[in-house]
DNA sequence: TCTGGTAATATGTCTGCACATATTATCTGG
DNA sequence: CCAGATAATATGTGCAGACATATTACCAGA
């Protein structure tokens, strides 16, 4: 028995991983409890418990009352997705960013798109194309509907200068939020925008955020050609 | 003062999350410290910290030591990123999963990849292609390199009946891992596999995963087209 | 044997206190 | 006026104890 040399969190943290990683603690095994373990530890049961707390967090153990603690037998992993703020990713490329609006018009989304937003009826949209580029070479291609009846100051701004996603970010909160990744053909609008072939192979994000209930706004995002959303896990 | 009303860390960070919404709280303004928030909520600093480290790990808070706490400019969303456990997706959608194993064979991946890999000099690698399928439609097809010196039992398994992907997650646990998505045109090889035309948009994920420095994996599936990864912030 | 109630148990959380630590603000001497 | 030492402060964390809550295990009665 190890004792009185994990006394904080993030050491007990380290040596159940550890442990996890060592196979000690096989997947799907049942862990002691958070008393033994303090005690093996030599701390409290609160240190214990916040650890084993974060590694369930993590999606590396799977605790229940009572139950007890077990090691997860598929570890998810979260990735952190950041709304990808391009001005930012291209800035830091030591690129030189620029954003341009293609088009500023007031009007009703298709009605699947409608359903999909949980929209009313008495909700009125504007629907903003951008395109924002990298050393002037295109970048992004957006198609966007804003809702102007939940997010009221989005009419005088008009996006003419900057991007909707920046001024949406700091300037309408929002509580919800669904993400499709997909790929897809370059049509003719994109390919033209993208300066690209058609029918080149095209990533897309779709994306829908809502307040509470009332949707802020629906944006898809083509890519230029090769472009790669990357993270770690 | 409301006083006495939120005596749980939850009911702290729902309020603490109300006021941030209802921009009683706007985004890059200090909120009071931990402790004028546990008195006006009649509960215990700790109790305050604990909703308000919460919200700072969901990114809508940013705090610093001595300097306080803020509303958080570019709140960051976090998505959880499961590794798709393709067919836990297809048996949810109530159809029939299907593996197949198309290629085994002992090798070195090209120098590119061995690079990113950081493999060292003696690690051997198999390489494994296979399709998994949706009642008999090919969903994914999946080009895959394992690392035979650190997951020494992948060369007894050979993985001719169930896939890479769900021997690995529980026989190989991982400390770290690179995810990249992207769109590609179907090459021949990956038309002639997913039953579509060449040169059709795919879309594609490439996923290395580490165990503390040493590779296990490289993969690279490429989903039927159509195929959209979803996901909610 | 089955069923419903009860006890036991592991985790979840709160409290009050203490001290650690990072960072800012302030003071002091040159 | 500037630089470096020092104090002040907000968050970070640990501890012991207590109670809450979910869930399992067990037992008694039909």
């Amino acid at each position: 028995m190890t004792v009185g040399e994990f006394k904080n969190w993030q050491a007990v943290q380290d040596e159940v991983r550890r442990r996890i990683h060592a196979r000690i603690w096989a997947p799907g095994e049942m862990i002691p409890n958070e008393q033994d373990l303090a005690e093996e530890f030599g701390c409290a049961r609160a240190t214990v418990n916040r650890a084993l707390r974060n590694l369930s967090d993590a999606g590396l153990l799977e605790r229940r009352r009572k139950a007890g603690t077990r090691v997860a037998l598929h570890p998810v992993r979260k990735a952190t997705l950041s709304i990808p703020m391009i001005r930012k990713e291209i800035e830091d490329r030591g690129q030189s960013y620029g954003y341009e609006r293609l088009l500023y018009r007031r009007g009703t989304p298709p009605e699947a798109l409608l359903r999909q937003l949980k929209a009313r009826e008495s909700d009125h949209f504007v629907r903003v194309k951008s395109v924002q580029t990298a050393d002037g070479t295109p970048f992004v291609f957006e198609d966007r509907w804003v809702n102007l009846t939940t997010v009221p100051g989005a009419a005088e701004e008009g996006f003419a200068d900057t991007s909707a996603n920046e001024w949406l970010l700091t300037h309408a909160p929002f509580t919800e939020g669904d993400i499709a990744f997909f790929a897809a053909s370059a049509s003719d609008e994109v390919a033209e925008t993208l300066g690209c072939e058609m029918g080149a192979a095209i990533f897309v994000i779709d994306r829908i955020t809502w307040d509470n209930d009332r949707s802020i706004t629906s944006v898809r995002q083509y890519f230029r050609p090769g472009y790669r959303m990357q993270t770690s896990i």
